[in-house]
DNA sequence: GCCCAGGAGTGTG
DNA sequence: CACACTCATGGG
């Protein structure tokens, strides 16, 4: 019996460094194979994919017909990485490091999986928000293949009482993620992707573990608002040491807004990289 | 063992 | 508005 019910599909993409892009911490349900190769969960789908020329190879597993389309849209292959950089690049600090890591793109995530990851992801490393997000999936999320669990959807995660997400090692986000599901549902989701960033931004900021950096990383990797800046540690120590900026929330975000405009979301992007990289802890983005 | 983690919520000065 | 404190746990 022939269980091999996959497809592949070759996508050009262009520049595009997996191993950055997939591993370096904006989105956390990927793992690199020894051969290079990176498996991931795309909505209800496995994909495996890997280098290929001037774009990737995907094999989708279940071969569901949407895999191209829900693959494509992941990678945000209409953007135009190479005109984005060289609009940041007029930016002398921001063109050192965009040269660093020319194929590391944003990507985009579901909105609902996005906001439920970076809730989690407060206060806690890399690894260990993967194993969260794996933890929370395989209890509450719908069975794709074997071992392999979509994230849950709103429905799937309301069912979660507080004693089994804390089960799922969540330890007080646990709390966060219950009144999560109490507050959003799938029409409120529906209104807040209609939203331009600004008011989206402060809709976000509303719901229960949602502050001003989660609300910009679920702007920026969620909802595809390229111009959402999140500050975070690392983005803090990074303008500090090359632009010699520091303070509130409030002031680096607008420094960030003034200075990197609507595509401040990428130069976040390769900030962050960039001041991981040269950190004895953040430096290997495979390994944590 | 110890320190820190892609922070947020709450209270206080 | 600026701080201080707590939150529950697991990686390194």
């Amino acid at each position: 019996m022939d269980l091999r019910t996959g497809r592949e599909f070759r996508l050009r993409v262009d520049p595009l460094d997996l191993d950055a892009t997939l591993g370096c911490g904006q989105t956390f349900r990927w793992e690199r194979e020894p051969d290079g190769c990176w498996r991931g969960v795309v909505g209800h789908d496995i994909c495996r994919v890997q280098a290929h020329g001037d774009g990737v190879l995907v094999e989708s597993l279940t071969g569901d017909a949407r895999s191209e389309e829900a693959v494509s849209r992941y990678l945000r292959i209409s953007d135009d990485v190479a005109a984005i950089q060289e609009a940041l690049s007029t930016d002398e600090v921001l063109s050192t490091g965009i040269s660093e890591v020319r194929g590391l793109r944003l990507v985009k995530m579901d909105e609902w999986e996005c906001l439920v990851s970076y809730v989690l992801a407060t206060y806690a490393n890399i690894p260990r928000i993967k194993r969260m997000i794996e933890t929370l999936s395989s209890s509450f999320g719908q069975r794709i293949l074997r071992d392999d669990h979509a994230f849950p959807s709103i429905d799937d995660l309301e069912k979660a009482t507080v004693e089994e997400l804390v089960g799922c090692g969540l330890g007080y986000r646990a709390q966060y993620v219950r009144d999560l599901c109490d507050t959003m549902d799938v029409n409120e989701l529906r209104r807040m992707k209609r939203m331009r960033y600004p008011r989206l931004r402060d809709c976000l900021r509303e719901l229960p573990g949602v502050g001003d950096k989660v609300a910009d990383c679920v702007s920026l990797f969620g909802f595809g608002k390229l111009e959402a800046f999140p500050v975070d540690v690392w983005i803090r120590r990074a303008l500090q040491r090359l632009y010699g900026v520091e303070g509130s929330y409030a002031t680096l975000h607008e420094f960030a807004a003034r200075k990197f405009g609507a595509y401040a979301g990428y130069a976040q992007e390769y900030l962050f990289y960039n001041e991981r990289a040269l950190s004895p802890k953040g430096g290997c983005v495979f390994s944590e």
